[in-house]
DNA sequence: TATCGTTGTGAACGTATAATCACAATAGAG
DNA sequence: CTCTATTGTGATTATACGTTCACAACGATA
């Protein structure tokens, strides 16, 4: 029984995963039942043995882009205890989320996921205001610390590394990985710093 | 027939107009043929006597939001000779066009227009180069009259002001006007402009 | 007035997609 | 071994959309 559940629990997980690198490959436009069930090697309506709707599926996909993006920043604090650092580390991870598969900005910023139920645009809501609220903790470390200017707003500052990457993250999209992101990020980031940072 | 060619002209702008508010106010996602016939007052297939194509339409929406921008920067030229003003300007126009209908932001970084044909993609790409091409150009000047600093990237300059208006679209359009763009912008161009600043 | 090109109409087609359902296979519990 | 719950299947439905086509209305031209 314990089993079964557990079973049960995987092919959620395996169709989650396929989802997600469904729309981290192709765009959330591409998020069919059809192809998700291809890509786990069942037929189209086993899916709803797992998933009550298509919005679910959605739903299971943005927890794991909230998981990742959160573990991002965990990561990159875990690792830098200078804020400035901390913030400079999670803006590149987020590059190479890029350059690998740019699930994570395509489906935030995708038109159709907003188009979808509006429980789905809180969700989004959530996870962008979770995010954000955390970058913004780091800079107000920053700030406690006298490495960062005080006068300024955190919120906007963690909008700023936003910033940085979802315009280049396009851009990468646009031209096939034409565009150097890393390039950017390292020039828009010096710019950035050197806003934010307290002049001695 | 002269008469007639224009009324065909008419036809044509008025389905291009239409199409552009259907995405502006629903997103592309919502743009049907369906949907922009109904708006124009005809029945779906007539559209077919003015445009071969769905994605002729979508052409046809590209090219006005392109003019759209184009006469923005413009415009924000003709009433400033300092550069640093000019682009605080573009930024504030830009941040006025989110608040009215959002089409530009939406459709540009769509993912639906992504996965549509490959000639779509490259007119957005044109859009975009062209757009943050003369912002470049605006920094370039900036930085000829000593007033930026010459060692930045202009690009990457004309990028950050992208970066500034992007997200803060998103959340806008994820708030539902909840998010106050214009504070935004004003504090991130504040942020933007100590770093590109010659001091003094 | 007769003709012709333009524009609008309604029906139809093909395709894609989300979702439902009856039925079969299967594996674990008793 | 038998029963039962779980999971996969194939058929099917409903819907939406892009597109085509034969036909009608209409205005200009000759």
């Amino acid at each position: 029984m314990s089993e079964q559940k557990l079973d049960t629990l995987i092919r959620r997980e395996q169709i989650a995963e396929a989802a997600l690198q469904l729309v981290a490959s192709q765009g959330l436009r591409k998020l069919s039942v059809a192809a998700v069930a291809r890509r786990v090697g069942i037929v189209p309506s086993g899916i709803y043995r797992h998933f009550h709707s298509k919005a679910e599926i959605i739903h299971a996909v943005l927890d794991r882009i909230e998981q990742r993006l959160l573990a991002n920043i965990r990561a990159a604090c875990d690792e830098h205890s200078d804020p400035l650092e901390c913030l400079r580390d999670v803006l590149m991870r987020h590059v190479r989320f890029i350059r690998e598969g740019r699930a994570i900005p395509r489906i935030i910023f995708s038109d159709d996921l907003h188009g979808e139920h509006p429980e789905l645009k809180e969700k989004v809501l959530s996870i962008f205001g979770q995010y954000s609220g955390q970058l913004a903790d780091i800079v107000r470390r920053g700030q406690e610390q006298g490495l960062i200017r005080g006068e300024l707003d955190p919120t906007t500052v963690a909008m700023m590394v936003f910033g940085i990457v979802i315009p280049a993250g396009i851009l990468w999209h646009l031209t096939e990985g034409g565009f150097d992101v890393t390039r950017h990020a390292t020039r828009a980031w010096e710019m950035v710093r050197s806003a934010i940072v307290v002049q001695q």
